[in-house]
DNA sequence: TTGACATCGTTTCCTGCCAAACGTTTAATA
DNA sequence: TATTAAACGTTTGGCAGGAAACGATGTCAA
């Protein structure tokens, strides 16, 4: 497999510089090139196929999660997407503005807000996915299904690197593990994490 | 290769959930992935290296590429970074003020403003760099030197698909070539691109 | 039962980014 | 030479995200 003779000529020039630095010219092109081709891709399809639909790239995958998993409370989206509580309120504002979800206050514990998809969401989250997926397909149509696979495969491992440098460094757990709520079909508020002696 | 067995559970509901639709899920999950990572790798690493020295992950990367590439242009660092000139006039703005950066106004072309480091901007990059590098390495520890280098070449493989995709929506050549820059090493405003007759 | 504490969603302030519009400067045309 | 078009950096307004603080609600131990 070529390594280095597809580099662009910025990347060279970096690899250069960095040359003599006593740097992992490996690793840093590896985050490098993770970075810019997420940047690239992400932009290109939102630009393409969320704007006609007049949806921000936040607000699609609000609606998506929501489509997929059905509906979530505002600390799971945010948990889920990996982004704070407040950045969720405000997808949520803008969206439940155009009407395609809706708040729903538990009755149970009175804190939690359920956020869920209208008819209207419904319908327009599965249309935008369709040109979204078509887009998906375009963008990776130089790469063999093989190395889509092996590309996800190791993207996943790049993912369990940074979560397993932030436990390591923050020193406790992630205070929130996002995929636990997936597994769980009905709510069961303040029984997920069971409160433990303190102090 | 695995291809599926290492999937967290959110993204194994996602399979489920469009398998129905029709979906292409290697496509999928090459994007679904190549996202995730970019975003767990960079705020985990912007969290951990970046803000220490108080910088945010975009004034980092206007820092770096005045080192890399020496003195630059507002457009070319927005044409390089991928992000609108006012972007930059932001950022700059944001180093300026701690006497980071400095602007030249070109006495050739009055138009062109030139950003470059100061003496207190190269120090602090040079030794950013060095903690950001620690990040690259640790992060893609989990990954062979091999897979390392096949990570890197398929995500420019994608960032490539990226861009055929918009130079073919859009109809039109990209309006500014990020890597004709780079080979430049002195400038000439207004010969990159002559003017034709129009009309 | 009550008081201390934890957790929820929300609000506010700040920063970064984009898109559009603007004034200035340069280049091309008549 | 005068006019027109194009390209530059900047400004403005709006959206999205992070951090911190708030009130409301729930939990636990004394």
């Amino acid at each position: 497999m070529p390594a280095r003779q597809d580099a662009l000529p910025y990347e060279q020039l970096i690899r250069t510089v960095l040359a003599s630095t006593g740097t992992d010219l490996d690793a840093q092109a590896a985050v490098f090139n993770l970075d810019h081709a997420a940047m690239d891709v992400i932009a290109t399809m939102e630009a393409l196929a969320l704007r006609p639909h007049e949806l921000t790239h936040a607000g699609f995958v609000v609606l998506m999660t929501l489509w997929i998993t059905g509906p979530r409370e505002t600390r799971e989206l945010a948990a889920v997407l990996r982004v704070t509580k407040g950045a969720i309120v405000g997808s949520v504002n803008t969206l439940e503005k155009r009407g395609l979800v809706r708040r729903l206050r538990s009755d149970i514990d009175r804190r939690l807000v359920s956020v869920e998809l209208t008819d209207t969401g419904l319908d327009l989250v599965m249309r935008v996915q369709k040109d979204w997926h078509a887009l998906e397909v375009e963008v990776t149509r130089g790469l063999t299904v093989e190395e889509q696979r092996t590309l996800a495969s190791l993207c996943r491992k790049m993912a369990a690197g940074a979560r397993a440098l932030r436990a390591d460094r923050n020193g406790h757990i992630e205070p929130l593990n996002p995929e636990l709520f997936l597994s769980e079909t009905t709510k069961m508020p303040n029984k997920l994490a069971p409160a433990r002696a303190r102090r």
